[in-house]
RNA sequence: CGGGCUGUAGCGCAGCCUGGUAGCGCACCUGCUUCGGGAGCAGGGGGUCGGAGGUUCGAAUCCUCUCAGCCCGACCA
């Protein structure tokens, strides 16, 4: 992309309702646009950042073999009367009404919708296990919305449901939904500890919550400094191997590490030396939460057993918080000059600076630059801006991209650029061609969409 | 939902107390100079002062109501 032709509407100054940096940096980099308390529109920065991490989230599910599908973010109260939610959700559900006077709302979640789909069409124990999710839009009626996309009453969100025969099946369920949570945030450059936490308003025996240590966080969370040297990296696993997923819930979750909703202190200075006992704040990135029949008893959600006996369905429920992602991703990787994008997010591969816009030789090896990398797949922003250095290289680090190639004609004479990493500020002079080929060894692995097949033994017919 | 605060040009703000028909910086447009970390000079465009009502010869300014947003708390992904 040419920047002369893109819309980005950067702001040198900070508006004044923002608060926390990421809020701040969202808006000055021209990412996003406040329409109404905690309602957001994406303007074109910010959703590229979006769709990077809703695509991460796309290709680690469909990697464990989870279905995508996609359900209304309106919905009809029927449901949810049903289920006892109506009543019991309180004023965070935003109630609307149809010309006929019919209840509706606009959906905060989809358990309801997802139970209701899976009754109408599966009857069968041989059918299961089953696990479908979407990402959609979902509306919580906050009271006090703040912090930006961190906390907006409009929020993106992954939300899957998992359909199993047994409590074991279900847990199984849980554990692989860890494993690609896992994976999941790794990718997007984060570190997200999962942490023992309370199940709220949506019920259940079991649930972990994700958390990315960051000192704007609304959770104050509690662990073993051990958790932090935990990575996943590049193992190979099995989604189908209950021992493999259960070996990492255990690697992952053995360790002392709660929010402030279940942190025992006791326990706390019983298993934790103290040295490595920490306390620090969270931004809560997603869970997964295991809650048995509560949602197939109430909705009759069964199916026939071995036995030919109707038997609820266990299931669970698992979020990953897409859009809050992008502030969580800001919080953790920024300096006082702008945003920080990992490489597995960042909207643009790499910078182009033309240092000297008009000079022949400048705009030539730019433009050749951009050729380079965009035949190669890459995505790079080409600031061909009629503007000084010093507003192409504030807008650059504002933005954030994780590497800029930088051109002048004081380079150019000994036939080099400059390459320099946004996270570092080192730089290096390199040949053009030689700043391509770097570039696109940063990115293998990161930049092509993955094609990720589909589990063969999670296919799934019905003729009911 | 309790407490506090703010709405004046795209953004950041002054003016309000003490009424007299709106200003500064940045951004934007034109020209010239400049040109490796947010340049300089000159000229220029843009605001029914959140909205409604009232007081007054006259309201951004005073009064009443209302809408919106922000902060702290409680709540929450």
């Amino acid at each position: 992309m040419r920047l002369s032709r893109f819309f980005l509407p950067v702001l040198r100054e900070t508006p004044a309702e923002a608060q926390i940096v990421s809020h701040r940096l969202m808006l000055r980099a021209g990412m996003i646009k406040q329409n109404a308390a905690g309602i957001y529109s994406w303007l074109p920065l910010g959703f590229k950042v979006l769709r990077k991490i809703e695509n991460i989230v796309h290709e680690e599910q469909a990697r464990a073999g989870h279905i995508a599908m996609l359900m209304p973010t309106v919905q009809s109260a029927d449901l949810w009367r049903e289920s006892g939610r109506y009543d019991a959700y309180g004023d965070e559900l935003l109630r609307i009404r149809d010309r006929h006077d019919r209840d509706m709302l606009y959906g905060p979640t989809n358990e309801e919708m997802i139970t209701d789909i899976f009754r109408s069409h599966v009857g069968s124990y041989k059918d299961l296990p089953l696990t479908l999710y979407h990402i959609q839009w979902k509306f919580r009626d906050e009271m006090r919305p703040r912090f930006g996309v961190m906390r907006g009453r409009e929020f993106f969100m992954k939300d899957g449901y998992n359909f199993d025969l047994s409590k074991e099946d279900a847990l199984h369920a849980y554990n692989r939904h860890l494993v690609t949570y896992l994976r999941t945030y790794e990718r997007m450059g984060l570190q997200a500890i999962p942490m023992r936490a309370d199940s709220g308003p949506i019920g259940g025996d079991d649930t972990h919550e994700f958390l990315v240590l960051a000192e704007t966080g609304e959770s104050e969370v509690f662990y073993d400094s051990a958790v932090t040297d935990l990575t996943f990296g590049d193992r190979e696993i099995d989604y189908d191997s209950v021992a493999q997923c259960a070996g990492v819930l255990e690697e992952f979750t053995s360790k002392y590490a709660r929010t402030d909703e279940t942190h025992d202190q006791t326990v706390f200075e019983q298993q934790v030396p103290q040295e490595r006992r920490r306390t620090a704040r969270g931004i809560e990135v997603g869970q997964i939460f295991y809650f048995g029949t509560k949602y197939s008893d109430a909705m009759g959600a069964t199916v026939q057993g071995p036995d030919g006996k109707p038997t609820p369905v266990h299931m669970g429920s698992h979020g990953i918080g897409v859009s809050r992602l992008v502030g969580a991703i800001i919080e953790a990787s920024h300096d006082d000059k702008g945003i920080i994008w990992p490489e597995g997010v960042t909207p643009f591969h790499c910078g182009i600076v033309n240092l000297k816009q008009g000079d022949a030789e400048a705009d030539a090896a730019c433009e050749s630059l951009y050729a380079g990398l965009t035949a190669l797949g890459l995505d790079p922003l080409y600031d061909d801006r009629d503007e000084r250095a010093g507003g192409k290289f504030a807008t650059m680090d504002l933005i954030g991209l994780p590497w800029r190639i930088t051109v002048g004609p004081r380079g150019l004479k000994n036939g080099v650029v400059e390459l320099t990493s946004r996270r570092t500020g080192e730089s290096e002079e390199v040949p053009p061609e030689e700043a391509v080929k770097k570039i696109a060894d940063i990115y293998r692995g990161h930049h092509a969409s993955e094609h990720v097949p589909m589990m063969g033994n999670r296919s799934f017919h019905t003729y009911i």
